[in-house]
DNA sequence: GTACCTACGTA
DNA sequence: CGTACGTAGGTACC
């Protein structure tokens, strides 16, 4: 799709931008309240810009592009003009954030944008449009500065923002002429008689565009014009003789310089092919959703060069020839693709393929096979020396086991491979990884065989279909493979995540049981109080309203009540917990204490409510364990989620007693790391102290607070404790002083001395944490203890609330990822022990630092042996690994 | 019906 | 102005 950038044929566009003209026009078109992210970055500007940008792209096609940028540095005309663009409003800032957002963009699309201190953006254009007319181009230009016109030509046509940013008047020279009275040629005179008041430029006064036109028709030009003065009469001419000198000023400035030196001539700025990838990580930090989904729908991106598809040679095979089929392969790993259902711990498949690289390929009916086929299946899929790729293995998975399968022997999950490579994006769709890196498309090549099928025409195309995806994850698998190598990520794929795959399926197999009756009364009970609390909070405000939408809690609260206003958020002001209980305190109206109540038992009714029809047959939940989704290496649950069942107060606890042994089993029991992510922090830190207080087996809050404060251990209240708590753990999130105070309800400078104290002590800590962030800005990346690398690009953006918050990020990576790796690696080791032992008792849920097993009949003290062993054993820190236990009926009672 | 927002549960 | 997630209900949009 590139074009040759010598030979510019004669349909070739180019399309010139001027960049800051109009970002400041969408600036001020677009409410900043209606554009910005949730962290508070403003977008209008670049919203718009990228609006129009995308728009123009879609209706002109161009074929070569650049944009112009402003520089700060003073222009020719400030020589020329000392008072040039004197008294103009400074900048907003919330404009001036904007501008590296809008390159961060350009450079995403591949777009070049250009700017030449001493000159305006407008003289790069200039520039650029004569250069493009000698070579044969077409030029469009997208600016909001009139001066412009004056380059208006038979090739060289301007697009002009009207009302708004959405749309463009489209200025030829008839158009010009039609609008201002004057040909293009002529504009520049005529702007000079009028004058230009945002560049500090008056002109004649009395004098409009109407009589500048009048006066340059009858002279013809601006020199015959001047040369003739003495002809105009009234008080129009009397004004002209008076301010010629100010016109000639103004035609010298408003002439645009046509021979700026440019590092790029206009065909060396044909269209080049742009990232969907980063394009989609950049539109959506800008959460810039909907416009993300336009510049996909209207302009192709230029994809990876994606021609060819596979080529695959589907066999047919005779019933019971699957054995020697997969006896006469060459022991090369083979792709497999499957369709079919699975989740909630169980699965069905409706189809399977096999494909090596190259050679023959075969598609199965799972339902019609004989009996020998599906032995050779069973007995190929679990056979570990046959090496296997797939891609996301977990569903399949759970549908062979469902069928008595075991698939083993996965030497590549694709889409567990391209996590590893790009941990941050959010989906890992076949077709993308094989465009992105086979360059080719997931289709099928061989041209249509001409031949009809006569029973069912969808079907044939449908096992090819599937063929060809089995091929493309065989070829994929290599490739991901040298990827992931040259990451340094081969033995996290091969020793942690892809033997993981199997331990998750297992336990989402389990399930865990749920007393239903249990679950029946919480609902009940919850559902009482949630209509009391409602009931109370209609009575104290006399109406009755949703207490469920923040909306009308706000109306009652800031607008009936008239209760002083707490923190804005993008729609209004907040009635969050913390916000609704300041308030409580401040002016005590009943109503916020139903709300806040009401809030609670509503929570935890949902919840419940959520669980009970979850159950299977069994009175088991199945929860689904993604392995894919979190950028630090953690897993993550859905459907139900059970890493958030409630565990602070005691009413969510009664959820947690929900959750019981299930028969024949004997008791639950709950293992997890103290303080993992603490010691994770001492152990890359190194820092002696903190070390130390792990090592002393005291409490480790009480014992790093008695060192911050100078006090013996047994006079750090519960008061000095907390605080060191909170700052122990803020740490590894990237605190701030001004966070910590406010957590705390203490000072800026209080928090800020609290702080100080603490990196007194603890010395090397602070110096970690400065380091793991220079080291990621060099390298791009964080890495965990098992190598486990987090891309973070903003670290180095020019932007401060991303930067800040990717350096918060690069902080929080490596301690929360590492603590993924070590649960993970125990997950794996107490499995294999497990097995090893032949215990009957299993794993049911992770907990990010807990491990749930359920502990069959006799095997108790077994169990927590071998789980404290290979817990604590995971991993060495130089702050060991601390485990502790609870067992019982409930997950509840099994707390500790 | 879909997408966003606010709020809130966990580690 | 402390990281990482998933879910629910309301609301605004199509």
């Amino acid at each position: 799709m590139a074009k040759t950038a010598s030979t510019p044929g004669k349909r070739d566009r180019l399309l010139l931008l001027d960049g800051h003209s109009l970002a400041y026009r969408a600036f001020f078109a677009l409410p900043v309240e209606n554009f910005s992210t949730t962290d508070g970055q403003p977008t209008n500007a670049v919203y718009g810009f990228t609006s129009m940008l995308i728009n123009v792209l879609r209706d002109e096609q161009p074929t070569h592009i650049a944009v112009a940028f402003d520089r700060s540095e003073p222009t020719f005309r400030h020589e020329q003009y000392v008072e040039y663009k004197a008294g103009r409003q400074k900048t907003p800032d919330e404009f001036r954030s904007q501008v590296s957002l809008i390159f961060e963009v350009l450079d995403a699309l591949r777009i070049p944008r250009l700017s030449v201190a001493g000159y305006e953006a407008d003289d790069i254009i200039a520039t650029l449009s004569v250069q493009a007319t000698a070579a044969g181009l077409q030029t469009l230009i997208v600016t909001g500065d009139r001066d412009a016109f004056q380059l208006v030509n038979d090739d060289v046509t301007i697009l002009y923002p009207v009302r708004g940013v959405s749309e463009l008047a489209r200025m030829d020279p008839a158009a010009v002429e039609a609008k201002y009275g004057v040909p293009p040629e002529r504009y520049r005179e005529l702007a000079a008689l009028v004058g230009e008041s945002s560049d500090n430029l008056p002109g004649v006064p009395g004098v409009g565009p109407k009589t500048a036109a009048k006066w340059l028709v009858k002279y013809g030009d601006l020199d015959t014009l001047v040369a003739r003065v003495d002809e105009i009469k009234g008080k129009a001419g009397d004004n002209l003789r008076e301010h010629l000198a100010g016109v000639l000023r103004n035609q010298q400035i408003n002439k645009l310089d046509t021979e700026v030196g440019l590092e790029l001539t206009p065909p060396q700025l044909a269209m080049g092919q742009w990232d969907r990838e980063e394009i989609h990580t950049l539109f959506d930090s800008l959460q810039f959703r909907v416009l993300r989904e336009r510049l996909y729908s209207t302009i192709s991106a230029a994809e990876p060069e994606a021609d060819e598809g596979f080529e695959v040679d589907l066999e047919a095979l005779e019933p019971g020839a699957l054995g020697s089929w997969l006896e006469a392969g060459s022991g090369d790993r083979l792709g497999i693709a499957v369709t079919g259902a699975w989740g909630r711990g169980t699965g069905e498949l409706t189809a399977i393929a096999l494909a090596s690289k190259k050679g023959p390929a075969v598609h199965l009916d799972p339902a019609g096979l004989i009996e020998d086929d599906e032995r050779a299946l069973a007995a190929y899929l679990a056979d570990t020396a046959r090496p296997k790729a797939i891609h996301e293995a977990k569903g399949p998975m759970l549908a062979f086991a469902a069928r008595g399968m075991t698939l083993d022997g996965v030497t590549s999950d694709t889409a567990l491979a391209a996590y590893l490579a790009l941990p941050g994006q959010r989906t890992f769709d076949l077709s993308d990884l094989v465009l992105r890196y086979l360059h080719r498309e997931l289709r099928n090549e061989t041209e249509d065989s001409g031949q009809l099928t006569l029973d069912g025409s969808g079907e044939e195309e449908a096992a090819e279909a599937l063929a060809v995806r089995a091929r493309a994850v065989a070829e994929l698998a290599d490739v991901l493979d040298a990827d992931l190598d040259k990451r340094g990520a081969t033995r996290l794929l091969h020793e942690v995540e892809l033997p993981l795959v199997g331990v998750l399926a297992a336990m989402e197999r389990a399930g865990i049981a749920v007393d239903a009756d249990h679950l029946a009364g919480l609902s009940a009970s919850l559902g009482g109080q949630v209509k009391e609390q409602e009931q109370r909070a209609h009575d104290a405000v006399g109406h009755e309203f949703n207490l469920g939408s923040p909306k009308q809690v706000q109306q009652v609260l800031f607008d009936e009540l008239n209760l002083p206003k707490t923190k804005r958020t993008k729609t209004g002001y907040t009635t969050d917990s913390e916000a609704l209980t300041t308030l409580l305190e401040k002016d005590g109206h009943p109503v916020l204490e139903h709300i806040l109540r009401w809030r609670e038992v509503a929570k935890l009714k949902s919840i419940v409510d959520s669980l009970i029809p979850m159950a299977d047959d069994a009175g088991r939940i199945h929860t689904t364990f993604n392995q894919m989704v979190a950028a630090t290496g953690r897993l993550s649950s859905t459907d139900p989620n059970l890493q958030n069942i409630p565990i602070r107060t005691a009413e969510g606890r009664q959820i947690r007693e929900a959750f019981v042994v299930g028969a024949p089993f004997e008791s639950l029991l709950t293992a997890d790391y103290s303080q993992i992510e603490l010691r994770i922090m001492a152990h890359l830190s190194e820092d002696e102290a903190l070390l130390e207080a792990f090592g002393s087996g005291a409490d480790f809050h009480t014992i790093t607070a008695s060192r911050v404060f100078g006090l013996p251990p047994d006079q750090i209240d519960s008061e000095l404790r907390a605080r060191i708590k909170a700052m122990n753990y803020g740490l590894a999130y990237g605190l701030s002083a001004y966070g910590l105070s406010q957590q705390l309800r203490i000072s800026p400078d209080e928090a800020r001395g609290l702080m100080e104290e603490y990196f007194q002590q603890f010395g090397g800590v602070r110096d970690y944490l400065r380091d793991v962030v220079a080291k990621a800005r060099q390298d791009g990346y964080t890495e965990t203890i098992l190598g486990r690398r987090r891309y973070l690009p903003d670290l180095n953006s020019d932007n401060r609330q991303r930067r800040e918050m990717a350096e918060r990020m690069a902080l929080n990576a490596p301690i929360q990822g590492s603590a993924a790796d070590i649960i993970k690696v125990a997950s794996l080791n107490v499995d294999r022990a497990l097995r090893a032992a032949a215990l009957e008792s299993r794993m049911l849920l992770q907990v990010h630092d807990e491990l749930v097993f359920e502990v069959a009949a006799g095997e108790l003290d077994a169990l927590k042996t071998l789980v404290r062993k290979e817990m604590a054993g995971a991993y060495e820190l130089r702050a060991p690994l601390g485990v502790s236990m609870g067992t019982g009926r409930t997950w509840q009672d099994a707390a500790h």
